[in-house]
DNA sequence: GATGAATGAGCATTCATTCAT
DNA sequence: AATGAATGAATGCTCATTCAT
């Protein structure tokens, strides 16, 4: 929402008062570009939030297994509206999407609570330390995904990259808490 | 740098004219505050280049071991300063240190190329996949450091947190490009 | 005047860039509705002048029957012109035919200064308090012409307020004047 | 409220800019202006109003003496605010003042519908006619008020000139309605 | 002729910057 | 040095006017 609607005009090839003829206000043109991708986006991660708190009560909880499901749904969403997804998570500042970024925190702030828990047999709750802990890789985790949606245009590409990049976190991520 | 000068002003308990008796524009009172923090910021990582440019001829390279310095150093510098280097991984859209979390993440990639190569056993350069996959995990690498010290203002916690970060991406980088 | 294109072209049940096809501009459409009864206007008040003016070298000036040459002139014009005669007198802020009601006060003022004349039993010139009253009391007989023709719909009703309206002012100018 | 703030500022000498260090608002500005009058304004006609409620009961109602307190309260107003009264009545126009000649009109209606209906020796309520006939005398009434403002920048010239021309409303009302 | 998309100057307002005091 | 009033360019938005179709 930083740019101006001048510039976004220009950079649109129209000019500025033309963009009022469709849409009524800046906050409408915004809206028009990113409400798609976020209504997917609210309606996945939503899906995604019952599947993995009905798996966990039947099946051994994976990481890879969960985060798999946020990849496909990132994925599935980059392919259909790449350039929106991509503003809606970098350029919300500001608008009414601006909590898009956070509300995928939570839900892998969500899931990584389980994959955690799971790790550590079940042995109680976690510790402060070990909160701030999965808090703070569930921000990374999303802010990473961001930049690959930035710097990526081309779906295959970007599916590999997202993969290998949740791997990573999986695989250190179950290192770490079975040292802990 | 989109707090308004009057805020910053009166903020600071000085009137805003006044501000650019010392400072010739905005940009400039930024700089004066992230300066500092930016030159130690360059020093340490041209050391610790240049350490783990050496270390390869004649140390097992290990991702732990690299990582820890870009922790001590990333530690010591928030230890020191603390706001104002938030301000310039964080604030300093717009202006020239714009370019600070690059260099980190550059010397991220630089470390990451190191790390990869050993592991994958001196077997020739990376792939264009593997290229982009170690491009991003550097910038991830550095987004997450990044929230780190915006959410975190203590420096024990800071610690831990960045500590147990890099163990996450060691361990995971060093299963992924086993796996590979 | 400030209505705006749009409005004005979908309230005529055509388009606004078409407007431009038969006036060159705004005013030039406002002269448009304007300009015929701007001009009969214009020379009925002029044959009004022309009777005021001889009408004193032989006739008892009374207010009354010179009001009543405007009354009916005003009256006829609403008869033919009704929405257009409204909207000079009341819609022309900032066109030419600001001036149109001014005339009209010029005329009024003309009578005026005759009736009072004969008033006074033609005892030389106007004090110059009497000038300002006469001025103010032209303006003011003009402007309350307008406000009916604004409120009124209905060419009888109209004639039968103008009627009483300017009886009024009959009246009490004649009142005064004698008192003066 | 039609000029611009541009225009406003150049002609007060400052920059449009700077009015917003003193005014918040465009709205504001008006209000800075016109407020102290409305205030003085809303009193005295309420005061006017309660007089005239009153005066019916036991006095014998006389046009020029209610009159006479609209008089006096306008000259007040006028020799206090002068310009801002001026504003208030003429150029309100799309702000909360807007109503101020309207609330004018009301209590000149309601001073003339008692005077008129002791001209008819109370005999029953008004006619329809008479009715429109006394809400058109009101208005024009007040925009003969607001010319004679408009056009006299001197206290006594204007104390004159609204005495004399209420005078010619007393007198031609009180003529018109013994007529009917 | 008619359309309506496009233009660009203008509006109220904000804010980095300047400068007389 | 310090103040804060003043400046003017930029912002989101409106609207008379133009022009390709």
């Amino acid at each position: 929402m930083k740019a101006s609607m001048r510039r976004i005009a220009q950079s649109a090839g129209v000019t500025s008062g033309n963009i009022y003829r469709y849409y009524a206000s800046k906050e409408q043109l915004f809206d028009a570009i990113v409400q798609p991708v976020y209504e997917q986006y609210t309606e996945y991660m939503s899906v995604i939030r019952q599947d993995v708190s009905f798996g966990c009560l039947n099946e051994p909880p994976d990481a890879p297994g969960y985060f798999s499901k946020i990849e496909s749904t990132i994925v599935k969403l980059f392919k259909t509206y790449s350039g929106q997804l991509m503003i809606m998570l970098t350029h919300s500042a500001g608008s009414k999407y601006e909590s898009a970024k956070s509300e995928l925190v939570e839900l892998t702030l969500f899931i990584l609570e389980r994959v955690v828990f799971k790790i550590k047999h079940d042995e109680g709750s976690l510790t402060v330390n070990e909160n701030a802990l999965v808090q703070m890789l569930a921000s990374s985790i999303v802010e990473g995904l961001c930049l690959i949606l930035r710097d990526n245009e081309e779906g295959d590409i970007l599916q590999n990259l997202v993969d290998q990049y949740l791997f990573v976190y999986s695989e250190g991520i179950t290192s770490l808490f079975k040292k802990l």
